[in-house]
DNA sequence: GCCAACGTTGGC
DNA sequence: GCCAACGTTGGC
C-alpha cells in the first residue's frame, strides 16, 4: 500500500537545504545525488506522486526535521552520474552509458515552526522504533509509518510555504 | 562468493 | 575534526 507510505529524506544544508528548495522555481527540485542502492530502490519502486516527505538536515549542529515536501515526479534517471564534472559522478554508470541511479522531484509544502530535533526524537519513547533514531542509521531515505508521521507532525505547528 | 581494505556518513 | 558504523570494491 504505497499510498500509505511516508518518507524522510536527509540532506546537508551546506550542500542543499530546505531553504534552497524554497528558492527553486515552483519550490520544486530534483533530488539528485543519491548513491545508495537501498535508498535508490525506495525511490524507484515505492515513491508515488502525492506522497509526503520530511526534509531532514544532517551534519549540522542541531540535526532536525525542518519541513515537509511532496513527491511531484516519480523516479527518472539521475544524469549527474554520467557527468565527470558533477560531484555525483559515477564512473561505473559512465562505462555502461546508462545511469544506475535515479531521482525524484519534490516540492516544498510546509515548514515546522520549530524544527523537530534529532535529540527530541531520540528522547521520545513513542518513536523508539523510528529508523532515524536507531544507532548507526545512515540510510538517506527512510520510510515512516502513518502513525510515526502523524505523531511527528503533532510535535510542532506547521506553516505553509 | 568471501572478506579485508577502503571510502563515506553523520552524530558528537 | 574525530571516529564508529556501515556500504562497496576487488583480489583471490
Amino acid at each position: 500500500m504505497t499510498e500509505d507510505l511516508y518518507w524522510l529524506m536527509k540532506t546537508e544544508p551546506d550542500t542543499f537545504g530546505f531553504e534552497d528548495l524554497l528558492k527553486r522555481p515552483g519550490k520544486t527540485e530534483g533530488w539528485e545525488g543519491v548513491r545508495n542502492y537501498q535508498a535508490r530502490n525506495f525511490m524507484r519502486d515505492q515513491f508515488k506522486v502525492g506522497q509526503s516527505v520530511f526534509i531532514y538536515h544532517s551534519r549540522v549542529e542541531e540535526p532536525a526535521i525542518i519541513g515537509i515536501a511532496k513527491v511531484v515526479k516519480e523516479a527518472y534517471p539521475d544524469k549527474t552520474a554520467l557527468d565527470p564534472k558533477s560531484d555525483y559522478f559515477d564512473e561505473k554508470s559512465l562505462k555502461t552509458g546508462e545511469s544506475r541511479w535515479c531521482m525524484v522531484d519534490v516540492k516544498a509544502v510546509a515548514r515546522f515552526k520549530k524544527p523537530i530535533t534529532l535529540k527530541s526524537l531520540k528522547s521520545d519513547a513513542k518513536l523508539a522504533d523510528m529508523a532515524l533514531v536507531k544507532p548507526g542509521q545512515r540510510l538517506s531515505i527512510q520510510p515512516l509509518s502513518p502513525k510515526e508521521w502523524n505523531y511527528v507532525c503533532s510535535l510542532s505547528e506547521l506553516v505553509p510555504v
